[in-house]
DNA sequence: CGGTTTTGACCACGA
DNA sequence: CTCGTGGTCAAAACC
């Protein structure tokens, strides 16, 4: 794991801050004392998220469920009902369940690291001062340079070996950052992104079917391809700042070029089917997923998938900060959310359910 | 009639 | 300043 602990990435999403982060010695044992079945899961959480830095992302969900159950029996014993050993028998099944999370995050985390390090290594191979740029503008001696031709080299002096390579496939896709400078002297960076598709040779269109809506605002015939690019903007929302430029490859009049630039401001029309892979990626919001962007790559944990999915993708200006996201997790939405999965989860625990019972019976000829 | 596409003209930029 | 090039605009044509 020590990829991992170098790398800045870090998928806490701080759910349940209090009580997830910081859960002292103390407090452990007073919870372990009020309803007993605490069991390992604290002090295993607070070693895992705060000194490996590991994924969180189910044990957040497991500290929701916990303290779900804790208040239950919180609010059982205040009632005057004898629980007996529940805490003991519940904190046996909750620790088996973390040490299966624990297992799962730290997977995740090798593939996070992974992949971070694969990403420090393409950044490392570009040019000075443009980090995050391939080595393009210099390995493409004939094509023209300058700023906007400087970012045309980049976008395709890349269909050397490894582009062919990938042009056996029927789409290919490569994410680049462009720093585009703006008015007040700083730079901004813009999404682009490239994919190839196979089409049919007699087809003239060039039309991308990538799920959005596109406006096409002009065609040119550049100096180095005699096929003619074609432009395009997104037409599904005005504001958007996403352009496409679409042109046939000069080497293969089958494949198609499609370069976008920026990321899209709204959600991706519905009925969107026909994505090819990471095309649609762009900027398209997912319902339940939630990216991350700290100043290092966005992580991006889909809910909607079993074991939470993991994904990471560069930096983006227009990935939600830090705080958005602490904000949608801390909504009330999500909480509900949150509470009617632990709710569900409770009530289909059989012995959980038959222990409450058989103590709430217990109690009943008291009244 | 409104939205989209086409296409020539224009602009910005670098050499 | 001129030239070449890529990108964009906008009127006309088209659907």
């Amino acid at each position: 794991m020590d990829t991992a602990r170098r790398s800045p990435v870090c998928l806490d999403l701080m759910v349940g801050l209090p009580m997830v982060r910081e859960p002292s010695p103390a407090r452990c044992a007073g919870m372990r004392a009020d309803a007993g079945i605490v069991g390992s899961a604290c002090g295993r959480a607070a070693s895992t998220t705060m000194t490996n830095g590991e994924v969180c992302n189910r044990s957040t969900t497991l500290c929701f469920f916990w303290l779900y159950r804790k208040n239950l029996l919180l609010f059982a014993r205040r009632a005057g009902f004898d629980l007996g050993n529940v805490g003991d028998f519940q904190a046996k099944i909750l620790e088996a369940k973390f040490t299966e999370v624990s297992e799962e995050n730290r997977r995740l985390t090798e593939m996070i690291g992974y992949l971070y390090a694969n990403n420090q290594n393409f950044a490392r191979q570009g040019p000075e001062g443009e980090g995050e740029q391939p080595a393009s503008t210099a390995a493409s001696p004939t094509s023209p340079v300058g700023k906007k031709r400087g970012r045309e080299s980049m976008e395709t002096s890349d269909s050397g070996d490894a582009n062919s390579d990938k042009k056996i496939n029927m789409v290919e896709a490569e994410h680049v950052d462009v720093k585009s400078p703006l008015s007040n002297g700083t730079c901004r960076r813009i999404k682009v992104k490239r994919v190839c598709t196979r089409i049919d040779p007699s087809d003239t269109s060039l039309v991308v079917k990538d799920g959005y809506q596109w406006r096409k605002y002009g065609q040119k015939v550049t100096r180095d391809n005699p096929s003619p690019r074609a432009y395009f903007r997104c037409a599904f929302a005005p504001s958007c700042p996403v352009k496409k430029k679409v042109q046939r490859s000069a080497e293969d009049s089958s494949v198609v070029e499609a370069t976008y630039e920026g990321e899209h401001n709204h959600p991706r029309p519905t009925g969107a089917s026909e994505l090819p892979s990471c095309a649609a990626q762009g900027g398209g919001s997912v319902p339940c997923s939630i990216s991350i962007n700290s100043s290092g790559p966005t992580i991006t944990l889909d809910l909607t998938k079993n074991g939470g999915g993991v994904q990471v993708v560069e930096a983006g200006e227009a990935q939600p900060d830090l705080k958005k996201v602490c904000r949608e997790v801390a909504s009330p939405e999500f909480r509900a959310a949150l509470v009617e999965q632990m709710a569900r989860a409770l009530t289909g625990d059989r012995k959980f359910t038959d222990a409450l019972a058989a103590a709430i019976l217990r109690k009943l000829p008291d009244y």
